[in-house]
DNA sequence: CTTGACCTTGACGTTGCGTCAAGTTCTAGC
DNA sequence: GCTAGAACTTGACGCAACGTCAAGGTCAAG
């Protein structure tokens, strides 16, 4: 009793181009192979196509089951194994179905995505206590119309900024460079000038304390895990308020 | 201001592979190409980077993307179709989840899987009432013995044997044979050679009342739909039973 | 002998890059 | 000016599991 290829994938509720490429595989070669090169298939090759389809319907990818058929794994152990994969793979559909959702709500909102944009580049409305209390209502006010007068293209822009300053920041603190090295220097240089695009804060008004203003931003981005965070941790934090500092105590 | 392939690579914290990977698809070119083929980015490409990256790490495909960067879709529009899809994988996944627990308890329990079985073959435990029922607690063990008795892979090629004469008989079904052709007759023939290989039942015995049997059998197939999905559903049951009648009439 | 169904091998396409490979250019130190 | 090493380029294979032509041989029926 044998069967053609087609017949076979009738039975089986598969294709022959499956079965070709399980033959390519190694994973079922056919029973016998005619003269004329047509593939035939007996009663054991349904059966072990059976537990193929079986175990592949179950997610399990092509090696696995070859081990498994060939008795170099358990059943039991490779469906262990994989459910662990798919456990893994629910949760991570689950958080980007979570931050899928997020995204749209703050999009229909007419809400500006900000610390959820991808840099984590800093949430403007979060520090709203501390601005007010640091450099007063006004200030923040300020600084407020300021952002949202922007276009969606200009935050974009302005986030880049952000981002790739604190990325040359951690990436010069994590190479141990000399907070009073030029390169460090030429980075607070930038971070000022950065800070300089913020209405709002004394940087941008002329005749302001900047020296002031400056070196207590670096006391706070030490002091604040939020901040700090955003320069690689505390210690990156430390260096950008070193090298703040003799920028600030050389130039300003 | 402009950077280099790398320089943009690390402060999007991706590669530069994935950057003239961009390139090839057009999604994102460089702002400038110098004279010696390098690649450069100003700002506005890093901002579109960055929407670039948050999309795909929403899970968005590299197509949805482009659509959203030149305006022909809205973002809020391709995440919502983004979110059903999402939402459909995560119903995939769970029914695996269930699939492959379900099996591994079987398989820990040492339960063999039978209606659960890739061809819904049948259940045997199912039937037990029936099977008291109409032929006995005698008969019932016995069935029950020999099937727990067979190894993993002769419970599979039994399986299949019935998989492979379920779809033989749907198959002949849904192409309109007529019962009492040579067709149909060859497969009843098959299905009580079938039958007499399931002890406990009077196929198997000599002397027993085998027509009877056969008969009741078809109209059983025809008023149980559990038995009648075996053959493709109430119709194919029809063919079956008036198949088999044929051919109890002349042969049994 | 022809038609049509079924079979074969070969090879590209899919998704988003990772990973060599081979060759060119830039940068920095001697 | 030379050279080593870093950075850049294009080209192409690899991955998972087949789907889908393409081109051509085989076989049963009329």
């Amino acid at each position: 009793m044998d069967w053609s290829i087609q017949e076979v994938a009738k039975l089986a509720g598969t294709t022959s181009r499956t079965l070709r490429h399980y033959d390519d595989l190694g994973l079922l070669p056919p029973s016998r192979v005619a003269a004329n090169g047509y593939r035939h298939y007996d009663q054991a090759s349904l059966v072990r196509l059976q537990r193929i389809l079986l175990l592949r319907e179950l997610g399990l990818g092509l090696p696995a089951i070859a081990e498994v058929l060939a008795g170099e794994a358990s059943e039991v152990h490779a469906l262990a194994g994989h459910l662990a994969w798919l456990r893994q793979e629910q949760e991570r559909l689950a958080r980007q179905v979570a931050s899928v959702e997020k995204t749209m709500h703050a999009l229909e909102g007419g809400e500006q995505i900000m610390a959820q944009d991808m840099f984590d580049g800093f949430d403007h409305t979060q520090y709203r206590e501390e601005v007010v209390e640091r450099w007063g209502a006004d200030a923040y006010e300020r600084s407020d119309r300021w952002w949202r007068g922007m276009s969606d293209d200009e935050k974009r822009a302005w986030q880049a900024r952000t981002a790739a300053l604190g990325a040359d920041w951690t990436d010069a603190a994590t190479r141990g460079v000399d907070p009073a090295s030029a390169e460090a220097q030429a980075l607070a240089k930038r971070h000022v000038e950065w800070l300089t695009g913020i209405p709002g804060t004394p940087t941008a008004a002329p005749g302001g304390d900047v020296k002031g203003y400056v070196l207590g931003l670096g006391e706070m981005y030490v002091a604040d895990p939020r901040f700090a965070a955003n320069y690689g941790g505390t210690d990156g934090a430390e260096f950008v308020r070193d090298a703040l500092r003799v920028y600030a105590e050389a130039n300003l």
